[in-house]
DNA sequence: CTGAAAGCGCTTACAG
DNA sequence: CTGAAAGCGCTTACAG
């Protein structure tokens, strides 16, 4: 058991009485090699166990191998989250083909946060996606100070300017909104009331603004709308004003699972059937949400997919390609047990 | 905006008229250099926006600056898991102090799984940390073989042998299982069933091995185990079978949060009231635990401060110490409002 | 198809 | 307290 691995390609080399340069080539492929040689060197590396050192590599290619990701929510609510590690394991699909790693950062406060993409650029990641976005997000500029590439994940395609020129993932999350309102509408809903995630994010704000249009170009009030913060306990707060109004609304449409969640066992606990009193809706489409009693209607992002896309992205940018805006059209409604029609008055 | 941080070590050096050594021990404090260069050197550094090259660095000194982590989980189940997201953010914690990051990876197979390992140990992280261990858990002599420092997490104090020599930092599940089954008992159950993780895990069989324990010392029934799998699918069906028996049990432990909130929807679906027919606990503390409607009894893990542990430890072996086995003790059963009496016969 | 050599940008003995 | 130089282990023009 004493320390390994310090057989290096000059060991490779002078067992396969070759160059180290032909080593390097017999492995990347970048200039032929004869098949005998490539042959004596793939048994030199395996009888004397080498593997070409990471570092090494990053250091002569200016390459790091790896994306940075960085996490800059609570990790209580990171936890319930449905999306992220759905996103991560897309991501990683695409980066284990490209031999590539990731590395993952969580922090907590906004100095941390500015500090840990200083450290990324600096050569611990080739390039950044940039997640829950807000509007005029200061990560924008940091990042081109950087000249840090970045890839940005929207909900929505991003007006000129908006992601200052950076190459933009975006799914739109608005269709799905609209389908939900009809969906709770043709059911016979006129009071439909929506929990919304917090507005500075863009995916918030988008979420709520979808949900007015969609009920205004129905006629229908929409004015019902109080904003959470995608947590389990500010849906169950929402939920609980709402069914304390004098003339509480009879479906519920929520920015994610999580508050719905909280909300559909908050009702219950209060003697108010679902769906026969209250129909209810989530976004994100989490694991727990279709193995409910009832089973929540809700949004299934494509958080794989556009894991992989935002990943594509990024190799596409680092590849010096300008990748543009780039839609992600995996948005879906899962229609399932949670909506019915309204109670009779 | 374009291509910067071209800038070295050497341009650094030059400007403050010193060698290249003198501006790296200037930042590495490794040995004194007068405050009259150092000035000169910091202002040279911040006059030219010099930043060290991680990659460099990295070569220089045999060491990445990061530490792997794989998750070997369905991202499905992820998704709702309680304990990654904080166990992260608890090792990002004393990561960023050592100015460290974090490489993560999530694979499905076990041959991705065997590939990753082999990638970390090329010179990609300086050490793992290797979760959900099993019994005789192969990963043990893989990282042996590659020589790739690593730290086990466990549920019970390792036996002799058990994780193979390696610094294990391990939280003892058991008293907070004994600990709900007296809850239960007290309150007055005798039918308690149990809802279990998987056993090829530790941490699964270790909290179903402290149920039979803790039934049998109180003279109950052990007998009303089903195994889930930490879905909340799992958790669904298990209820649903429990609950079909011709003498149902008046009271379920649940190996974590997931299957118990699908278990108290599909109960309350069946027009079960929870607590006042059916007593019910989690484990693991997610947010949304706290937040339903009963309140779920569950079992905060320290999945923080696990984290930080981890990493600690981790990092002493990178030092060279043994630092064996050592305890985390922040398990707590959290007491809330899903155990109550069992309903009169 | 292959070799010899320079270079990637740091750190760290070795001298002074 | 500081400098000059070697070294970390690869890759990649440059020659042949």
């Amino acid at each position: 058991m004493s320390a390994p691995s310090k057989v290096t390609i000059g060991d490779v080399a002078r067992h396969a009485g070759v160059s180290k340069g032909t080593v390097s080539l017999a492995y990347s492929g970048k200039r032929p090699v004869s098949e005998e040689t490539r042959q004596r060197i793939f048994s030199a590396a395996a009888e004397l166990n080498w593997t070409a050192s990471h570092r090494a590599r990053a250091l002569a290619t200016a390459r790091t191998g790896a994306i940075g990701l960085v996490m800059a929510r609570d990790p209580e609510v990171l936890a319930t989250d449905a999306f992220f590690s759905k996103f991560l394991s897309g991501c990683e699909r695409v980066l284990a083909e490209h031999d590539m790693g990731l590395m993952l950062h969580a922090v907590t406060t906004a100095e941390a946060e500015h500090l840990v993409y200083e450290r990324l650029a600096a050569g611990r990641a080739d390039g950044v996606i940039l997640l829950d976005v807000e509007i005029d997000d200061p990560r924008f500029a940091l990042v081109q100070r950087l000249g840090l590439p970045a890839v940005v994940l929207s909900a929505h395609e991003p007006t000129r300017g908006e992601t200052a020129g950076l190459p933009t993932v975006f799914s739109d999350d608005s269709p799905a909104i609209t389908e939900l309102v009809a969906l709770m509408a043709e059911a016979g809903h006129t009071r439909i009331a929506h929990v919304a995630g917090p507005a500075h994010y863009i995916h918030g704000r988008i979420r709520q603004e979808a949900f007015s249009a969609a009920m205004r170009k129905r006629g229908l009030d929409d004015s019902l709308v109080i904003e959470g913060d995608f947590t389990a306990s500010s849906g169950r707060d929402a939920t609980a004003q709402l069914l304390d109004l004098p003339q509480p609304p009879t479906a519920i449409l929520f920015a994610n699972d999580m508050m719905a969640i909280a909300g559909l066992s908050l009702a219950r606990s209060r003697g108010v059937r679902v769906p026969e009193d209250l129909s209810l809706s989530g976004y994100d489409d989490s694991e727990l949400s279709a193995h409910l009693s009832p089973a929540l209607t809700t949004v299934s992002t494509g958080a794989v997919q556009r894991g992989q896309l935002a990943v594509t992205t990024l190799l596409a940018a680092l590849a010096g390609e300008d990748p543009g805006a780039v839609l992600a059209d995996h948005t879906t409604v899962l229609p399932r047990d949670s909506i019915a029609p309204p109670p009779r008055p």
